[in-house]
DNA sequence: ACTAAAGCCTAGTAAAATGGTCGGAATAAT
DNA sequence: ATTATTCCGACCATTTTACTAGGCTTTAGT
């Protein structure tokens, strides 16, 4: 099980697609201004969410990415798995063969542990997370600070309040 | 978030400890044979948990390790704590600070989902797990390769079913 | 046709974490 | 004294992370 920023950037971009759905295709530049994700980075995150059919890309001028299916049929756990390659926590991988070719003594465990934190990710879609207070305001707050561009780099180091 | 073998390791080890509770101290050589875990590296993990108030030392011919609290008193989150310094999984570690000085688009999906796990690991304790079946067949088979220690590690590496 | 904006791809890389090893203390039972 | 054990600090190889650099391809706009 790998919990760590790659994912929290993978599903963060994905939220900032979700978020600006219907205005066309959205840019890497663009995703990597308002949320503070170096471009090159987001190149190789969306190359696997490309490769699971998570996203669409339009290339060329004005092009960019748009979500493959609607924000309420994509769910947390699905972006995460796509660019960690494994939302499990057994280290054997399911595998039971922890132990010289045994399950361990702990093998159940990290199994349970596994499904509840899959389950509780993939029961959450993009729509849910568009939909809640705390990240509509960030949302506004970002897209303020995209109004006055020669600010942006200022205003990610020092808070603007 | 971190969930590794670190954390893996030392529950197992302390699952160990609380298996064989009742016989004296038990010494980390015993536990690395048993659970194929480096000694060496078991030493710094039991360092951790010394310090974290969850185990109790003895020094000497004789000595090892002792659970500090009964088995019944101890989580399978605080060990994973001990030794991981954080079950977190924001990142900007709840200070929410993860975007220059503010909190990140989805900064409490990740708060949300730390409450979760360690909601879920923090509800089993040590004599949960002991009275598993899985666990009492895994440790009845790690008995048994004790009792001819020459097969110990010829079987550790081909599966002796 | 040209240019520029975008995606696409590969390679490299510094820093951190992982999962150890090694050597030598200190301590205590025999 | 010897020996079995915990303790402790240094070191190390490998992997992962997060990121940079550079070049190539596609395509809209002029």
């Amino acid at each position: 099980m790998r919990l760590t920023t790659k994912g929290r950037y993978a599903v963060t971009a994905m939220l900032d697609l979700a978020l600006h759905e219907g205005k066309g295709p959205i840019s890497l530049a663009d995703i990597s201004e308002r949320q503070g994700i170096s471009l090159s980075y987001l190149e190789q995150l969306f190359a696997k969410l490309r490769r699971n059919e998570l996203v669409h890309s339009v290339r060329g001028p004005g092009g960019g990415y748009q979500l493959k299916r609607e924000r309420g049929a994509i769910n947390v756990a699905e972006v995460i798995d796509a660019v960690n390659e494994s939302v499990d926590a057994t280290g054997c991988n399911k595998t039971a063969n922890c132990q010289g070719g045994d399950v361990c003594l702990t093998h159940h465990l990290w199994c349970d542990l596994s499904d509840q934190i899959h389950g509780f990710l993939s029961g959450i879609s993009l729509a849910d997370l568009v939909h809640r207070h705390d990240v509509q305001e960030v949302a506004e707050r970002q897209q303020r600070a995209m109004a006055q561009p020669e600010k942006l780099i200022a205003s990610s180091v020092a808070s603007a309040s």
